[in-house]
DNA sequence: CTAATAGTGTCTATTAGACAGTATGTT
DNA sequence: AACATACTGTCTAATAGACACTATTAG
C-alpha cells in the first residue's frame, strides 16, 4: 500500500497493463423509502444511486460507480455490466441501457481509460445479499434552476455528495461541473448524464416500473416521478397519464395512519 | 492484394495490430435537393448520408461509414470524429454527437473493433471541395409500420440499399436488422440507430438547423422534418411551431413556378 | 388566365393545468 | 372526532389537428 496518490503514480508501471483499457461504469438506480417520524406522514419515496468507496489509489477514500475492466477476448460492454451488477447485487436479468462513453485523455491518472457507461435500474425490494461493505445507497435530489444549470445533491445519512452542473454546449465533455471533491474520477459528470438520461426518457417511456415493487401505489409511483423530474406533479394529472399503465388491484396497502391506497402492478402492453 | 476475403483473412496477422481496437464511425447527415422535371414543380428535400466503398477486405466493394481508428496516445473519440470529418469533408466547426458504442464481439473479422459512433450535421451548400471518389451521398427513406417495424431505404441514384429492422427489445445489439448485404460490418444497426436519434432529437431540439443554409423558406424545412419523420405535417401546425424559432428575412426564393417564398433564418436563443 | 405552391383564419378536438371537493382509513 | 392522505369531478387554458380559404408568382 502507498501512503499518498503521489507515490503510488510514481510506482505504478503503465506498462503492467495494456497501453488502452477499456472499463464499464455502472450507474445503479433504484427507488428508496425515508420513514418518516410522525405515524400519520406518509413515507417519503426518493431516487438513489449506489456507490462504492474507493480502498486503493488513485482517488483512494472517495466515492465512485461500481465497474470494471472488460475481458476484451470474451466480454461484450453488455457483459461487462452484467458481471459488474451480479457483483454487486446479486441481482441478473435487470433493464440496462447504455448511457454514454466518456474518454478524456487524463480521466484516469494511470493511463488512458475509456469507459463505457451503463444504467441499471432496480427494485431494491428483489435485493437478497448484504451489500458489500464498501457500497452505499446514496439518495439523489434534484435543483433545478433552468435548463442549463442543475443542481444535485447524494445523501446517503452520513455523507452529503453535491454536483452542480453549467451546460453551456452539447457536448458533455465540455460541461462546467463542480463537485465537493468527494467523487472520483470523472464520475460526477457521469452520474449527472444519467440523471438526465433517466429524466428525458421518463417522459416517453415506461423504464420507471424497473424499480418499483410488484405492488405500488399510485401516490409512491408519483413520488418517484417528482423525484427524478425534480419538480411537484398534480394528482389528477398524473393519474390520467399513468391510468393505462397500470392495473388496478384488490390489495390495499396497510399500516398508514390515514386512508389506505389501492395497489396496483404495472401493465405491461 | 488479395482476391478473396478467406485468403485476405488468412494472411491477416492480428499481432501486427492492437489485441483491441478502437475506432469512430461517423454518421455524416445531410440535406438534398431532388430537382423536378416540371418547371411548375417544386423540388423536392430529402434526408441524406455521406456513404464510402471499401476498397478492400473485409467487406471490400460494400458501402461503409467513414470512420478509422483512434491514436489512443493522443487523440479523443470527438478528435478523431473530427480529423475523419474534416478528411471527408474538408469541414470544420460542425455539429458532432457521440451516439452509441458498438461492440459486439464479432462485428469486425479481423480483431476485436470497438467503434463508437458519431452524428454529424453537415450543410451540403458549405462543402467546397469535391468528394472523396469511393463516397457517395444516399438519399434516405423512411417506412414505418409501427413502432416496432421501421425500413429504411438508401439510394444514391445508381444503387438501393434497403434496410428492415425489427425491434424486440430496447438493446440495440438484439435489433432484427435485415439489408441487402451492400453494408460492411453491423453498419446497417449504426445507420438506424442515428436514424432513429435524430427522429426523436427534432422533436425536442434544433438540431435539423444545423443541416440548413443560411436562408430557407417555410416549406423547404417543413419537407426536412418530414422527411426525418417519414410523415407529412399540415402546414399551419408546423408554422405554429417553427414561429418563435425562426427570423423572417426581407429575402424571396426565385425561380420556381409558382408563388414564391419568404426565406427565413435560424433565430438561436 | 392557369398551374402550382405560399401562407393564413378559424373551428374543433384533445390534452394539460388548477382547484375544490368527497372518501376512508388510523388513532 | 381529528388528522392525513386517497381519490375524483369539473372548469379552464393551452395545444394540436383539420380544412378551407386567400395570395402570388412564372409562363
Amino acid at each position: 500500500m502507498f501512503n499518498s496518490e503521489e507515490e503510488f503514480l510514481k510506482n505504478y508501471n503503465v506498462k503492467d497493463f495494456k497501453q488502452l483499457s477499456l472499463t464499464t461504469d455502472l450507474l445503479i438506480f433504484s427507488v428508496s423509502e425515508e420513514d418518516s417520524n410522525n405515524y400519520r406522514k406518509k413515507s417519503i419515496k426518493k431516487m438513489s444511486i449506489l456507490l462504492v468507496k474507493r480502498d486503493n489509489y488513485p482517488y483512494k477514500d472517495l466515492w465512485c460507480l461500481p465497474g470494471g475492466f472488460i475481458n476484451p477476448d470474451t466480454e461484450t460492454l453488455l457483459d461487462c455490466a452484467k458481471r459488474i451488477l451480479k457483483d454487486e447485487t446479486n441481482l441478473s436479468k435487470i433493464y440496462l441501457e447504455q448511457l454514454y462513453t466518456f474518454d478524456s485523455l487524463n480521466r484516469d491518472p494511470r493511463c488512458r481509460v475509456i469507459s463505457t457507461s451503463y444504467m441499471a435500474l432496480i427494485d431494491k425490494n428483489k435485493l437478497t445479499n448484504k451489500l458489500n461493505k464498501k457500497a452505499s445507497w446514496f439518495d439523489i435530489t434534484l435543483f433545478e434552476n433552468d435548463q442549463k444549470n442543475i443542481k444535485v445533491l447524494l445523501d446517503n445519512g452520513l455523507e452529503k455528495i453535491s454536483i452542480t452542473i453549467n451546460k453551456k454546449t452539447n457536448d458533455f465533455n465540455n460541461y462546467v461541473i463542480k463537485d465537493n471533491d468527494k467523487l472520483a474520477f470523472d464520475h460526477a459528470l457521469v452520474i449527472v448524464t444519467g440523471i438526465e438520461r433517466l429524466r428525458n426518457k421518463v417522459n416517453y417511456t415506461d423504464i420507471v416500473f424497473n424499480m418499483m415493487p410488484e405492488y405500488f401505489t399510485l401516490g409512491g409511483l408519483q413520488q418517484v416521478y417528482e423525484t427524478i423530474l425534480g419538480k411537484k406533479l398534480l394528482d389528477p394529472a398524473f393519474r390520467r397519464i399513468i391510468k393505462n399503465k397500470v392495473i388496478k388491484t384488490n390489495k390495499k396497502e396497510i399500516g398508514e395512519g390515514h386512508r389506505p391506497s389501492i395497489l396496483y402492478k404495472y401493465k405491461c402492453n
